[in-house]
DNA sequence: GCACATTCTGATAACTGTTCTCATTCCCAT
DNA sequence: ATGGGAATGAGAACAGTTATCAGAATGTGC
């Protein structure tokens, strides 16, 4: 077993190997600049900017284009391999989309900005059961649950 | 009775009043420009952007400084009399905040972007017990369900 | 009503995240 | 290996929003 389980979203290799293979299904070419923003989107747990993902390449070494950053998020989120998060900052913000469906909704803190994951079956039945109702082919949703995480609380 | 009811979300003369009595007792001046922006929002059923209700006061012959719209709606949700709503596009919309809590939330056209809006008491009660339930004192959240309207969906 | 301190307002400059442009580089089927 | 076309990156352009600042409006104390 692996002395420690980062990522609590799911084998990153795994979306790594699913992007890849949707990518080329959809007859990419494979070039160096969104390979390495896959490869940074999968080692991401939660939500990151395009510019925290421009920032992060750049650090590690393997500096890309900020248009290809974003050139590569669109084209992701284009075919439903990266999920697009709002959290009121006016940045947008993405990470990996698994196939399984399973996924995370998020608490934002109004006052540090920090994000935390939640995930929550009892909303997403909710959830499921207004798509059913409304006259709305709804195929995405977001929550927010806005407030002041513990440390801000506190301070 | 009234022939028409065209506010869904309460009556449009008790906001205005509870705003204007709201922002007496946090010691602001009366200026026009907010009162128009204050009129204009009583008006809406649902969310405006700020574009928008700049352009709507243009029309109706009483204009507003782009800056001062962006001041209003700013206080305005700084003292929580309106809701800031993010629709996914990069602008931010605002709706009237009802004193008694009494909101709606959001279905998104991904194709014409398109809103309509929508209560459910079960998802309500559903995020209330997330809320009680994380490490985090929550104030507020937002739902927005994507998808196709109705006439895109046809089309 | 009048004077005054303060707030509000609006034109416009500045800023920020994102998209567009285009010359160059790279991929890959042939 | 080569040729056609997609991918890339630098920078310009763009849109929404925020900051600046001089002048107008507000309301309090007289
Ligand atoms: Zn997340
Ligand atoms: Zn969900
Ligand atoms: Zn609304
Ligand atoms: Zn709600």
């Amino acid at each position: 077993m692996a002395a420690h389980t980062h990522h609590a979203h799911g084998d990153p290799a795994a979306w790594t190997d699913h992007a890849a293979r949707t990518l080329a299904e959809h007859g990419t070419r494979s070039g160096g600049a969104r390979r390495a923003v896959v490869a940074t989107l999968a080692d991401q747990d939660c939500c990151a900017s395009a510019q925290e993902i421009h920032e992060r390449l750049r650090a590690a070494g393997r500096p890309v284009g900020i248009a290809s950053v974003y050139r590569s998020l669109d084209l992701l989120h284009g075919l439903g391999l990266v999920t697009r998060v709002e959290t009121g900052d006016g940045v947008a913000r993405y990470e990996p989309a698994l196939p399984g469906g399973e996924h995370h909704h998020h608490l934002v803190c109004v006052r540090c900005g920090g994000v935390e994951a939640f995930e929550d079956d009892a909303l997403e039945r909710a959830i499921h059961a207004v798509g059913d109702r409304v006259d709305f082919d709804v195929t995405a949703h977001d929550v927010a649950l806005r407030g002041r995480c513990r440390a801000c609380r506190a301070a």
